[in-house]
DNA sequence: TAGATTGTTAATCGATTAACAATC
DNA sequence: TAGATTGTTAATCGATTAACAATC
């Protein structure tokens, strides 16, 4: 799919694009052009239009860009076109709320399991999902095509769920859990570390009190 | 406190190395080089160096980093010396969430409040914390020395309610609504974008899936 | 003193911005 | 055709890495 490999930096701007060309197209606006969006983002038209080349020209010269096409083209280079099954690991506080945030059931990723360690809840249901002890989650992996593992369990615990989901096929982890998983080089790791927001947040609040 | 701007790149970083040092003084590690910090956290030794020496000289030739003193000053550097009030604006699952999250308040980020519209659930407490009406908020963040507000309410009131929060005095916000907040420049916001987050692991396994 | 390792300057690399020819 | 705006090359800026003199 790829043909030379885009920058981490652009790719972290793709879904802002694709939120903004949302916004747009449930307005019912037509065109927009790179200056225009530059206006509404505040980027630099120059960098919408660098950003959207690597992908291919989905502007015309004298028009600009068409907002439905394009809003359809990235989400299709995100890969929200496909669907993705995933499970959590972990049903704490913050696991819960993620299964029960609906809307990125939206975009094509499906909770289908859920998985905690803690005898009391397991058979309980969450949003109508089932937790599961984790003596199951490698028939469920591997009977349930599941591609994305979202961990939200403590750091002592994450890097040996990690390595075992890696065994049963899982392709990629949305880690919540606050230390570095070290996997095969092929296996996708996105992290959410709060506490790091947190204190980037403390940072800048603390640099510019004077 | 700043002498010259540094760049959020570098800010960005520190939280990681605060991290990194603290797991190394809690093994009762006593100093460790720039290459030995390098190696455990894949980061060039130079640009754990580099990153340093923003802030000061923090090391001895011939010797490397003391580990305790240096876990103490990312520590200063990053504010947490000093104790943060919060509120948090949505008390819906992820609201809920972070409130149960203890390690926030470990490095000082005590919540002081909880806000939501829903009427239901006004009154009813959260580890402790009453959930009170809106109406209630300014006097809430006046009386109480607030700085930080945490928005876990949908975007549609987002922009509205940061509005209202700096006109109550409110130093920064950490956002977790999908939406970007524009609020006067002395204001810090810290993004938390968790569909975009996901967007980005959706693309990075279809751009590896060849 | 010799060895180790920092702090810092210089070199390189990559990302952003500016400019403009191509073209709708 | 004239005007607008892209796609793309060139220039600039900033961040990362390399190198090494300073110094513990």
């Amino acid at each position: 799919m790829e043909d030379k490999e885009i920058s981490q930096a652009v790719i972290s701007r793709l879904p802002r694009y694709f939120r903004y060309l949302g916004e747009l197209k449930d307005e019912g606006i037509e065109r927009v052009s790179s200056q225009e969006l530059s206006d509404i983002m505040r980027v630099t038209a120059s960098q919408i239009r660098q950003d959207l080349n690597n992908f291919g020209g989905f502007g015309q010269q004298g028009y600009g860009y068409n907002v439905e096409y394009l809003y359809g083209e990235i989400g299709e280079i995100l890969g929200l076109h496909k669907e993705h099954n995933l499970i959590i690991v972990g049903a704490g506080h913050l696991g819960q709320a993620l299964v029960n945030y609906m809307n990125f059931e939206r975009r094509g990723f499906i909770f289908r399991g859920i998985f905690d360690i803690n005898e009391k809840i397991q058979g309980t249901q969450i949003r109508g999902i089932t937790v599961r002890p984790m003596q199951e989650m490698e028939q469920f992996v591997r009977e349930n095509d599941i591609d994305i593992a979202v961990l939200t369990i403590p750091k002592t615990s994450a890097v040996a769920v990690a390595e075992q989901l890696v065994s049963y096929g899982i392709k990629g982890f949305w880690n919540f859990a606050h230390i570095d998983l070290h996997v095969p080089e092929k296996i996708q790791v996105e992290n959410v570390h709060l506490s790091d927001s947190l204190m980037k947040l403390s940072y800048n609040l603390a640099s510019h009190a004077e």
